[in-house]
DNA sequence: TAATATTGTTATGCATAATAACATAAATCA
DNA sequence: TGATTTATGTTATTATGCATAACAATATTA
């Protein structure tokens, strides 16, 4: 049972991302199981929550997704009540996203589900470690758009 | 136009590895397509030319992924040439994973542009931030498996 | 008014990932 | 030894994530 050597994958700062990631998904699926929620529609739901009105093209453009991916997701959470789609008078080609009271109700328990689970996976890492990577993590977030 | 609100999900360690991998991924998967290559049959590649020799069901374990899944990548590497599937004498279920000389030379090649691209890409921060951050990631790579 | 752009949508395809079920072969155990 | 269990690779199937083309309805602009 020899070792399995990785050292040139590891040379790249992806590889390391991308396994770090499987672990942090794999927990947050688990999480969100017993609330019958994916990762995208979790994120659409606290995004919808947090920024009432908004329409779908806006939440497509933050959530980093394309807008035909989006309308599944909003359909989803339109059919099990979650939020609403209203039509909006000043243009009537888009709706503005709304959260139901049950939407909001869900949003408050996962939060609390999601934050406690994550806090306990990383449990073992000093928190000032965790911030000086998330400051990394924004720096390469921007660095396609923010490159010459 | 207004801004809309994600500091909710930017309490999220997730949220941060998704966005940044994003960028990353995005970036790799152009610097593959000349090669005509995923990132899942590079990643396979570069382990069969740093391993060579094993077999699939460590291949699948190093690369986290399902057997089932990585059937098809091999099938893939095979079908071009890159590598070959040899029976093992001493244990006749399984298959032997080597390069070929065209696996080797491809693998050089998309060594250099992938490495390039990447250094590129982080151009902007500095190499020990890099090295701090993927100490970090290491740390949440284990910690499923480190934990209690 | 005519041309162009935006919003939401349908349809489609590719890539990634998980599970069940199976044939073949090896290992275990009783 | 023979019977049971385990490991390897495979097929089939499904869910999920993500991208593009094409379109109708509506707004914007030239």
């Amino acid at each position: 049972m020899t070792k399995i050597n990785d050292e040139t994958l590891r040379t790249f700062v992806g590889y390391h991302l991308k396994r770090s990631f499987n672990v942090i998904q794999s927990d947050l699926i688990e999480t969100l199981r017993p609330f019958d929620l994916r990762m995208l529609t979790y994120s659409a739901l606290v995004l919808i929550v947090d920024n009432p009105g908004l329409n779908q093209s806006r939440l497509s453009q933050i959530m980093d997704i394309e807008r035909p991916n989006l309308v599944v997701i909003i359909d989803e959470l339109e059919e099990r009540e979650l939020i609403t789609r209203e039509r909006v008078p000043t243009d009537r080609r888009s709706y503005a996203l709304h959260p139901t009271e049950a939407g909001r109700a869900l949003y408050r328990e996962t939060l609390d589900a999601v934050t406690q689970h994550e806090a306990q996976l990383l449990s073992g890492i000093a928190p000032e470690q965790l911030e000086q990577m998330i400051a990394t993590l924004k720096l390469i977030e921007t660095a396609k758009k923010g490159q010459a």
